[in-house]
RNA sequence: GGCUUGAUAGCUCAGUUGGUAGAGCAGGGGACUGAAAAUCCCCGUGUCAGUGGUUCGAUUCCACUUCAAGCCA
């Protein structure tokens, strides 16, 4: 039997994802399933840039603000959770499209990644922490080369959340990280054509400055502040961009000028890592966010031999 | 109008006792398998403001010009 198309539309923050998907998912009678580690949480909406009702025009979203901010969520959660939205979405006779600009979550799908179903130790990574700051980071690296030299040979020294991981993993799971890679590829479900939208690098970065002028002026700070108040623990929701620095500028460390520079700033590095991401993958196929959003969604179409 | 100080990388500046120059930031490239909006690695040639002079050789010294800042009229 012939594996159901999925289609995947990746690129940089502000490229523009979120209007070409909703057309196209309006085209082709498809449903989107967000890929964008940040817009799975509640609350936060604004720093994210999160499409609100209107803009969804009525084509269902899925993994997207569903979880509290307090929760830990990780790839090996959204591979699933991704996995079953499709599986919904093809069960309706429409077609999933997958978007969004978490380049490792897209991965986990593409090439299905399977991940033991383990819980983090967190009582382990504390100790580790802890003999981290005690005896230093380089310390923590040795122990990782002792067990797993060849996935060491392309971690830094400096890579704490790396070295880290190696560790965790030979605890977990009894295997080392290469050992376990060597296997966790596994065959695809789906047919995946895999989109990226990209532009001149200028226009860009100041699509990106002025979309953070506009979430200052819809009230990034007072969500932030209400997020604040609010939760204790944000383990990874607290990562995301802006939100970090709207809490150095209430905390009174830095002016709100420094702090929007900031934003800006950091996004672009973001958008310029999420590039580099997306072009390792030699099979996607480069749209331009500059071009006629009627001209991308043809390119798809034929691409994918979907009409509709 | 006069005097002083300055003009070096996109920005802020350092430096060359005369042998064509280097930091920070910005920016660029890359890595990435359970925190990924995270984490980490690599990358510095530019008429040294312009013109002329001294010199084997000037970005460096001298003169003039232009521009900027400050001070005095």
């Amino acid at each position: 039997m012939e594996k159901s198309k999925v289609i995947v539309i990746g690129g940089p923050t502000a490229s523009g994802k979120t209007k070409l998907s909703i057309e196209l998912a309006k085209k082709i009678n498809g449903e989107i399933v967000s890929a964008d580690s940040m817009q799975i949480y509640k609350e936060m909406n604004i720093g994210t840039a999160k499409p609100d009702e209107e803009e969804m025009q009525g084509i269902k979203h899925y993994l997207l603000d569903f979880v509290s901010p307090e929760t830990r969520y990780s790839v090996a959660d959204y591979k699933l959770d991704c996995k079953k939205a499709i599986k919904e979405i093809i069960e309706k006779g429409k077609t999933p499209i997958v978007v969004g600009g978490t380049g490792l979550y897209i991965d986990s799908l593409i090439y299905e990644i399977e991940y033991p179903q383990i819980e983090t130790d967190l009582e382990y990574r504390k100790e580790l922490e802890k003999i981290a700051s005690e005896k230093g980071l380089e310390y923590l690296y040795n122990m990782a080369k002792q067990i797993d030299e060849k996935a060491m040979e392309k971690i830094s020294p400096n890579d704490s959340k790396r070295i880290l991981r190696v560790l965790e993993i030979y605890k977990q799971t009894g295997k080392t990280k290469t050992e376990l890679e060597k296997t966790s590829r596994k065959e695809p479900e789906y047919d995946y054509k895999v989109f990226a939208i990209t532009m001149e690098r200028e226009i860009l970065y100041d699509r990106i400055n002025r979309r953070v002028d506009i979430m200052i002026e819809e009230g990034l700070i007072e969500e932030v502040k209400n997020l604040y108040k609010k939760y204790k623990h944000m383990p990874t929701a607290i990562q995301g961009l802006g939100y970090k620095e709207v809490i150095e500028y209430l905390d009174g460390k830095i002016s709100k000028e420094e702090m929007i520079e900031k934003i800006k700033q950091e996004t672009r590095r973001y958008a310029k890592r999420q590039l580099t991401w997306f072009r390792k993958n030699k099979e996607i196929v480069w749209l331009d966010g500059m071009q006629d959003i009627q001209k991308n969604l043809e390119i798809i179409m034929e691409e994918t031999g979907i009409s509709k």
